[in-house]
DNA sequence: TTGTACGCGTTATCAG
DNA sequence: CTGATAACGCGTACAA
C-alpha cells in the first residue's frame, strides 16, 4: 500500500494557491510574495513533495541529463576522466546518463539514439569514433557534442586533448639529454590518433638531432601490460643494443619492465624506460617510472565545461582545446656512459 | 531552424491511422495485423520517428533508469563493479545514473532525492552508507535498493559482498603453511565492515593454529599506496622481527613493499606480503603479489541482477549473496626457514 | 502578484 | 484488430 508521492495540485490544494503559483515558487520564487511563498514552501515540505523531474523534462524537452561514451569502464584512465566530468557536470545541476561502449558502433549508436528519445541535452565522446559517423541526419550539427581525449585530427567537432606531440617529444628530449642514441617505441594501436601523435612527438625530437631510428624499432599493440611486454620481447630480438625505450602509456612500460628484468636487463642501468599517463602505481613501481603526466580528470572538467558553455549558449564555436602535459621524472632513466 | 523530432501523431497521421496504433506498433507488435504493421513501420522510418521517452518515462512513471552510487570514481575496484552492473543493465535496457558521492552523506542524500524526482526505479549503493540512514521517510521499504560491495551486517537491504572473513581467513592459512608464526596487518578503516570482517578473519586463522598476535601488530589506515607505505613502517617499528604481512588491499600491499625494500628488507625472502583484490597491477609488479582476487565485476553483475528481479517483482525477497573469492598465488610469499 | 486553461507525447481504457 | 479520448504533472501564455 504505497501512495504516490504528493504533486503540485497536492501542494496548491494543501497551501490554498494555484498549481502555477506552486511552480513559480520552485522556478521563479522571486516572483512570489514573501506570504505565499512561505505558504508554498511549508506545504511542500508538510507534503514532502519535489517537483517530478520527469514531468518537468517532458514539458520542457531538456532532461538536464548529459550523455556520457566511454570506452572502457575497467579503465582506469577513462574513469579518471569521467570523475572530472561527474564533478564540473553535477556542480552545474546536470546528471550523468553513462554508457559503456567497448568502442563498438553499435552501442555507440545506441548511445546516439539516447539523444532523441531520452531528449539527452548533449554528448561527451570519450571514443575515438567522431560523432559524424555516428549519425547520418542532419541533426547531426544541432546536438551538442564535444569530442575528448583522441578527437581525430578532421573531425569538425570541438575536442579537448592533450598535446600529445609535444608531450612525446619533450619525454624524448629528456631521454636525448641522458645521452641516448638507440630508442626503441612501444605504441598503442596504429589507428589511434593518439598513437600517431606520440610517434610524431617522438621522431621530431628525433630527427632535430639526427638520430637514426627504423621501422624495425617501433612496434604498435595495445595499451595494456601482457601487450607491452609481448612488444618488448620483439624489439629487443630486432636490436638487442636498444638502450632506451618509448612507451605510449605506463602499462605498457610496466609489461615492458617486467620482460626486461626477465631477459636480464638492468632499468634503468641497462636500458631506460619512460612511459605515459602518470598511472597511481607508476610511484611505486620499482623502478619508479619516469613518465608523462596526463591531466585526466582536468581534461574531463574541461570537456564538461566547454560542453556546458555550448548548452548555455554562451559559446557556439567549436574550439578544440589542447592540453599541455608535464613530464615526471622518476628513477626508470639514467644517463649513458 | 531546426524541426522538432516526428510525434506520434505525425506518424499516425502519415500511416492514415490512429496514435494509439502507432503506439501498439511499438509496444505491441504482435495484436496489429501484419498490414497495418508494416504501414507503420514504413512511415516512422519514412519520418525518422523514435518514441519520445521521455513521454513515455513520464505517462508510465517509470523511467528504466537506475541509479549508482559510488563512492569514488577514481578508483579501480569501484569502476570494475561499475561496468560490471551497465554490463547486465544494459542487456535490460535499463540505463545508468551515476553520481560519485565521494562518502559523503550531502551528495548521497541529494541521490536519495533523485529516486523521487527522477523516479529512478532502482538504486544501486557501492559505498557504505546503508539505505536507512539516508531517508527517514516510510517509502525506504518501497524504493528498490540493493546494497554492494559494504553492506553492514545490520542493515535489512539485500545485498552483494564478497565473504571477506573466509577469504582472509584461506589466506592466512596460505601463509601459516609456509611457516609464518609472526604476523603483521594492515588494515582499512576501522569503521569499515571490510576491515572488521578480514581482521576477523585473520584472527580466527590465527587463533586457531594458536598463533599470537598483538594489537600493536595491526595498523587501521586507509586504503592507498602512500597509508601502506606509512602504516609498514610504524608496523616495523613496533616490531622489526615480522615476517608476515597481510594487507587489506593490494595497495595497501604495494606500498608496504616499497617500504620493506627502502629498509632493506627482501620480499619474500625476509618478509612475505599478501594483498586483497587481484588488481591488475599485481601480476607485473616486482615480486608478483600473492593476493585474495576479488571478483569485481561479477559482484557488480550479482548485485544488478538481485535489482533487476525486484524490479521485474521475480523476487522481493531481501537476500544477502556473500560471493566467495580464490587467492592467486604468486611470488611475495615464501617459505620460512 | 496570482489564477485559468491549454498542451507537451504517450499509453490505457473503453468502444466499435 | 483498431480508433477515440482521457489522463499523467508540469510550465506558461494570457487574463485578472
Amino acid at each position: 500500500m504505497k501512495k504516490n508521492p504528493a504533486n503540485i495540485k497536492d501542494v496548491s490544494r494543501h497551501a490554498g494557491v494555484s498549481t502555477a503559483t506552486v511552480s513559480r515558487a520552485f522556478s521563479d520564487p522571486e516572483r512570489l510574495s514573501e506570504k505565499t511563498l512561505a505558504k508554498v514552501n511549508a506545504s511542500a515540505k508538510a507534503l514532502n513533495y519535489r517537483p517530478n523531474f520527469l514531468a518537468k523534462t517532458f514539458r520542457s524537452k531538456r532532461s538536464n541529463t548529459i550523455l556520457v561514451m566511454v570506452p572502457d569502464l575497467g579503465n582506469v584512465f577513462f574513469t579518471r576522466v569521467l570523475s572530472g566530468i561527474e564533478q564540473t557536470t553535477s556542480e552545474a545541476g546536470y546528471s550523468l546518463l553513462v554508457i559503456d561502449t567497448k568502442d563498438d558502433l553499435g552501442r555507440e549508436s545506441e548511445g546516439i539514439g539516447m539523444i532523441i528519445s531520452r531528449r539527452v541535452d548533449g554528448v561527451l565522446q570519450l571514443g575515438k569514433t567522431p560523432i559524424e559517423t555516428l549519425t547520418s541526419e542532419d541533426d547531426m550539427d544541432t546536438i551538442p557534442f564535444v569530442h575528448a581525449i583522441e578527437a581525430t585530427d578532421d573531425t569538425d567537432a570541438p575536442s579537448v586533448t592533450l598535446d600529445n606531440v609535444s608531450a612525446s617529444s619533450k619525454i624524448t628530449r629528456h631521454l636525448i639529454g641522458h645521452g641516448h642514441q638507440r630508442f626503441g617505441i612501444i605504441g598503442g594501436p596504429k589507428d589511434s590518433q593518439i598513437t600517431r601523435d606520440r610517434l610524431d612527438g617522438v621522431l621530431l625530437a628525433l630527427d632535430n638531432k639526427n638520430i637514426e631510428h627504423s621501422s624495425s624499432q617501433t612496434i604498435f599493440t595495445n595499451f595494456n601490460m601482457a601487450s607491452g611486454q609481448l612488444a618488448c620481447a620483439k624489439l629487443f630480438e630486432n636490436d638487442p643494443d636498444l638502450t632506451a625505450l618509448i612507451c605510449m602509456s605506463d602499462d605498457l612500460a610496466i609489461g615492458a619492465i617486467k620482460q626486461l628484468k626477465s631477459i636480464g636487463k638492468l632499468v634503468p642501468d641497462d636500458v631506460s624506460v619512460v612511459g605515459f599517463d602518470d598511472v597511481a602505481y607508476s610511484g611505486f613501481f620499482d623502478p619508479a617510472l619516469t613518465t608523462v603526466a596526463q591531466p585526466a580528470e582536468l581534461l574531463g572538467a574541461e570537456a564538461a565545461r566547454m560542453l556546458l558553455d555550448k548548452l548555455s549558449g554562451s559559446s557556439n564555436q567549436n574550439f578544440r582545446k589542447v592540453l599541455q602535459a608535464d613530464i615526471v621524472v622518476r628513477d626508470s632513466c639514467s644517463q649513458i656512459n
